[in-house]
DNA sequence: ACAAATTTGTTCGTATGTATG
DNA sequence: ACATACATACGAACAAATTTG
């Protein structure tokens, strides 16, 4: 049913390209909320009859779309609007499942996969490991209400935490893992954050589109001591989770 | 010249888009260091022959790279591998120039727009003003050896700093000018961060294409005894800087 | 000041592949 | 197996921005 959307007259000719209208338009809609999270929005050829233009130009508005995040696109199935943004607060004691737990969300890690690599320039620099030695490599995704909101990439030390990879398997959490392996506590000393486009694989982990960011965060975990006992890479779907850092 | 290029025999109807590993391998090639930071890319045409595909396979190739940060793509210009990323740290006392400095860089402002706006739902509460207020909307470029990195748009109260506007519009110090009104001193209190894609104009001030992604933080800027003095937001090219969190 | 050439941006048309239900 | 819907690819033409003559 598009019949909710109003035609929008679009200007030809004017140098406002017309998927630019047709984008700014269904902004608009999402916004007001006169389309709201979740519905279902009308097909591309829908629209193109719609607007009374190529299917071209009804991708390229809706790619914007999905960059801004205000709209998602799965192949075979349709375009959504977009649902709403859950924080991230940044911390010392930054743990996952808390945080999403205080905003009465249900939190849940699925292991994706566990393997030991030898450690190169980065990860021995970062763990403070000799090159060449053993590295837990292990990848989570992190949901809140069964959604995927973020993968976590997690390098651990094996010379230290001989279990850890049986511990992992059993319960995705790194915090209990550590804790089973003599770590009760840990701290994250340094978050680096940047922005950048999701690859394949992650877009599709985080049933997002690949022309939406993610937020990419780079923290490094150590003991009381200050000695490093995790490198974690976390890729945040930036439509559904936003940090937060407290002062 | 392509020819420092390989031709990268592109393999047809195996699963993996062209385009995909077209952008795969020229992201090779910059990543390995053998395509310079700064250089010039051959035209779209040329990549198209020696590719021997449409041009919108290399543009849709082009256009990933670009939102990966790796390349800068300008209209009637040419394509640009991209150049290195600073940091920024986040904390109580964030000063750009100070960041920017301490990286040996020349840190610079611009000052856009200062306009004078009533206090909204979101500014009254964030500010502490009664809705309908005046407030001082500043729009703020921030370069590093005169390229952009980010754009500022600043929220202050006008009951509480009746000249910000003549002081900012002398000098772009937000800093100097707070300091100039009698608070030599504030303190950041909340940060949040997000990432999206940039306007048709924050892309055009950055210098960015619009399909890379912008970092974009949010925060309360208060003074000694907790009053929020300025609301502040901020929205950083992806590809030229990355925020730091030291806990 | 103006024109031409170059390069990226937008739009249309068409065809085929791939994932979902 | 089938229809639907998004993904990829090609070809053509023109628009817009930039540089050069």
């Amino acid at each position: 049913m598009i019949s909710a959307l109003p035609l929008a007259s679009l200007s030809r000719g004017q140098g406002v390209a017309l998927w630019r209208q047709i984008a700014a338009s269904l902004s608009e809609h999402i916004g007001s909320g006169r389309l709201s999270p979740g519905t279902r929005l009308p097909t591309e050829g829908d629209f193109a009859a719609h607007f009374q233009v190529n299917r071209h130009t009804i991708r390229r508005a809706m790619e914007d779309l999905a960059a801004q995040g205000l709209v998602r696109i799965e192949q075979g199935r349709g375009s959504f609007v977009s649902e709403e943004v859950l924080d991230y607060p940044l911390g010392p004691r930054t743990r996952f499942s808390e945080s999403i737990r205080r905003q009465n969300r249900e939190p849940a890690g699925i292991m994706l996969k566990i393997e030991e690599i030898p450690a190169d320039l980065m990860l021995s620099d970062a763990l403070a490991v000799k090159r060449g030695q053993p590295v837990l490599f292990a990848r989570r995704l992190c949901l809140a209400d069964q959604r995927p909101v973020a993968i976590g990439y997690h390098y651990l030390p094996i010379t230290r935490f001989p279990r850890i990879a049986e511990l992992l398997a059993g319960n995705p959490s790194i915090t209990a893992a550590l804790s089973a392996s003599g770590l009760p506590n840990y701290r994250r000393k340094l978050t680096r954050i940047g922005a950048r486009m999701p690859s394949v694989e992650e877009a599709k982990l985080l049933e997002q589109s690949r022309v939406r960011p993610v937020l990419v965060t780079e923290a490094i975990n150590a003991d009381a001591e200050g000695q490093p006992v995790e490198l974690s890479i976390a890729c945040y779907a930036a439509a559904r989770m936003q940090l937060l850092v407290e002062n």
